[in-house]
DNA sequence: GTTTAATCGCGATGCGGCTC
DNA sequence: GAGCCGCATCGCGATTAAAC
C-alpha cells in the first residue's frame, strides 16, 4: 500500500463548505454523482480526491462523535490534523465519556468548553519556570501543613493548587501531567516528597511491573524493573486512576500513553494463545477481566498480531537463508511458502479445499500451539516464538488450546504437493528415490489428516461460542422481561394514581 | 534507539433491504 | 431466490508519538 495522503484542515472544510451548501441534495450512495462533483470542485480548489474517498470522508465527519480515546487529545489541538475527534472539537463539539461513577473519574472529566481552547502543555520537558513553581506550591502547603498541625491535604488537591498556579502564568498544564512529572522528575530534581509518612510507607511495598508482560521478563530491553515505589500504592484519586484503569485516565488525559498491566498483558496473551482474533464472548470476557476497554482490547489484538507477523516474517527470513545455505534443501522456496496457513471465513467452509492462490503473508495461530506446529509440516522442532511473547506455552503449561479454536476462522495448511526433493544424482538409487517418495505422500497424508482434525476442532469451538452468545441472549431476554415486567407496574401505577386524583 | 499504544486511509467482507 | 446496492464493521499496512 502507498503511503497514504492526509486530509488536512484545508481541505476538510473546503470539502465541509462544499457539503454545507448542498444541503437539499441526496448525497447518499458512494456512487452517487455528487461525490463526483464535490470531487470536480474539490480539485479546482487543488485538492485532488477521488469521490469514493470524499464520500467516506464525508460519512466519517458527520457520523455521531465517538469515545475519546486518542492520545492525541489537547496535545495536538493546535496542530493541524484531521482526526474526527479534532474536527469536531474545532466546531465545538466536546465528547463526553459519560463515565464519572468514581471520584477519579470526577478528577478527570473533560474540561469545559473553555478549557477545550487552552493552550494546554503537555510532556515530561518542563521548563525550570514551571518545575520551580510547582515545587514552591507543593513545599509551602506542606510546611503550613505542618506548622499549623492541620491535616494533610490529598495529593489530588496539591495537584490542583499547582494547576492554578500555573494558570495565574499562563501556563496551563493538565493535574495528570502535573502528577506525573511530579513522581517522575519534580521529587527527584527537588529532593522534596510531597506525600505523607503514611502514604510513604505504603508505596514501600513496592510491586514490581513488568513492562510487556511476564514473557519480557527475560528479554533484552525489557528486563523486569521495578517501579517507582510511589507508583505501587495509588495515595490519592490521581494514581488510582493511573493504575486502576489507565484506559480511562488516558482517554482523559489525552497526552499519556496507556502501559498494559503485566496482569491485563496476561490474560490477554491467555486468549490470544488461544486464537489471535476477537469475536464477541472474548471481548466482553476480556473487558470483564482486564476493565480495559473493547477498542483497547482490539487495538492489543491488533498490535500483538502485527508484532507476531514481524517476527514471523524474520522467522522465514531466516529459515529461508539457512535452507539456501544447505545444499540439499528439503523444502525449497515454493514449499516454505506452501506452509503459509491462510484464514478462512465461516462461508469458506467447503470451499477450503481450494488451491491457495497466494500464500499467506502471515503465519497465524488460531489453532493454538500443538496444531500450528504440525501445520509446520513438523518442520516446527520447537515452538514458535513471535518475538518477547511466546504464543507457545510452556510444555508444563496448561495447555488453554485443547478445545481452543474459538472461531470457524482456522489455519490452513496447504495441500499443494510438497516440491520433490533434489535427490542427487550421484545416489540414484531406485530405494532412496521410492523412500522419498513415500515420505511426501506421508506428508500430504499428514497435511490431510491435521486439516480434518482442525475443521472438526474448529466447527467444536465455533459450537461453543454459539452456545455462549446463545446464554447471552437468553440473559439478555430475561433482563428485557423483567424490564417489561417493571413498566406495566409502573404503568398500572400511574392509572391507579391518575384515578384516585381523578376520584379525588 | 526501541517498544508499544494509537491513529489514519483503505479494502474486504457481511448483512439487510430492495428490485427483478 | 438471485443479484445488486448501501452501509457498518473489521483488519491491514503505514505511520506517529509516548514511554521506556
Amino acid at each position: 500500500m502507498g503511503k497514504v495522503k492526509r486530509w488536512h484542515s484545508e481541505e476538510i472544510a473546503k470539502l465541509k463548505e462544499i457539503c454545507s451548501r448542498q444541503e437539499h441534495v441526496d448525497i447518499r450512495g458512494k456512487n452517487n454523482p455528487f461525490w463526483e462533483k464535490v470531487a470536480d470542485e474539490m480539485e479546482e480548489h487543488g485538492f485532488d480526491r477521488q469521490a469514493n474517498a470524499i464520500h467516506v470522508k464525508w460519512m466519517r465527519l458527520i457520523q455521531p462523535p465517538r469515545m475519546k480515546s486518542s492520545k492525541k487529545g489537547q496535545s495536538n489541538r493546535w496542530d493541524s490534523s484531521d482526526t474526527e475527534d479534532e474536527e469536531r472539537d474545532e466546531e465545538g463539539i466536546v465528547d463526553f465519556d459519560g463515565e464519572t461513577d468514581t471520584k477519579s473519574d470526577v478528577l478527570f472529566q473533560i474540561e469545559s468548553r473553555e478549557d477545550a481552547f487552552k493552550p494546554w502543555a503537555t510532556g515530561s520537558n518542563w521548563s525550570d519556570e514551571e518545575s520551580d513553581i510547582a515545587y514552591q506550591c507543593i513545599k509551602s502547603q506542606r510546611d503550613k501543613e505542618k506548622e499549623l498541625k492541620l491535616e494533610p491535604i490529598t495529593a489530588d488537591q496539591i495537584w490542583r493548587i499547582v494547576a492554578k498556579a500555573l494558570e495565574q502564568r499562563q501556563i496551563y498544564r493538565k493535574i495528570p501531567n502535573i502528577y506525573i512529572y511530579w513522581k517522575n522528575k519534580g521529587r527527584e530534581k527537588y529532593n522534596f516528597d510531597e506525600r505523607t509518612p503514611d502514604t510513604i510507607e505504603k508505596s514501600s511495598r513496592g510491586i514490581v511491573r513488568v513492562r510487556g508482560g511476564k514473557s519480557a521478563q527475560n528479554s533484552p530491553g525489557h528486563a523486569a524493573h521495578k517501579i517507582d515505589p510511589c507508583n505501587s500504592t495509588p495515595q490519592s484519586s490521581t494514581e488510582e486512576y493511573f493504575q486502576q484503569n489507565n484506559s480511562r485516565a488516558e482517554t482523559a488525559m489525552g497526552d499519556v500513553q496507556v502501559q498494559v498491566t503485566s496482569q491485563q498483558h496476561d490474560l490477554l496473551m491467555i486468549e490470544y494463545t488461544k486464537y489471535n482474533h476477537l469475536d464477541n464472548p472474548v471481548v466482553n470476557k476480556l473487558e470483564e477481566d482486564t476493565g480495559l476497554s473493547r477498542e483497547q482490547i482490539k487495538l492489543w489484538y491488533r498490535n500483538q498480531r502485527a508484532i507476531d507477523a514481524k517476527e514471523a516474517d524474520i522467522q522465514k527470513e531466516v529459515k529461508l537463508q539457512t535452507e539456501k545455505d544447505l545444499s540439499t534443501p528439503i523444502l525449497d522456496e515454493t514449499g516454505v511458502q506452501s506452509m503459509g496457513l491462510k484464514r478462512y471465513r465461516v462461508s469458506d467452509i467447503g470451499y477450503h479445499l481450494q488451491e491457495e492462490e497466494n500464500p499467506a503473508k502471515r503465519a497465524r495461530h488460531s489453532l493454538g500451539p500443538e496444531i500450528l506446529m504440525k501445520n509446520h509440516g513438523g518442520i516446527l522442532e520447537k515452538p514458535e516464538t513471535f518475538g518477547r511473547r511466546s504464543i507457545i506455552p510452556e510444555p508444563n503449561e496448561p495447555s488453554a488450546n485443547d478445545v481452543a479454536i474459538s472461531t470457524i476462522e482456522v489455519q490452513q495448511p496447504s495441500l499443494k504437493s510438497a516440491p520433490q526433493r533434489n535427490i542427487p544424482d550421484s545416489t540414484s538409487d531406485v530405494t532412496t528415490v521410492m523412500k522419498a517418495n513415500r515420505e511426501m505422500e506421508q506428508q500430504k497424508v499428514h497435511a490431510a489428516e491435521e486439516e480434518y482434525k482442525q475443521l472438526e476442532l474448529a466447527i467444536a469451538a465455533h459450537k461453543e461460542r454459539a452456545d455462549l452468545e446463545l446464554k447471552a441472549a437468553h440473559a439478555k431476554e430475561r433482563e428485557l422481561t423483567a424490564q417489561l415486567e417493571i413498566r406495566e407496574k409502573a404503568t398500572k401505577r400511574i392509572a391507579m394514581i391518575e384515578s384516585f386524583l381523578d376520584d379525588y
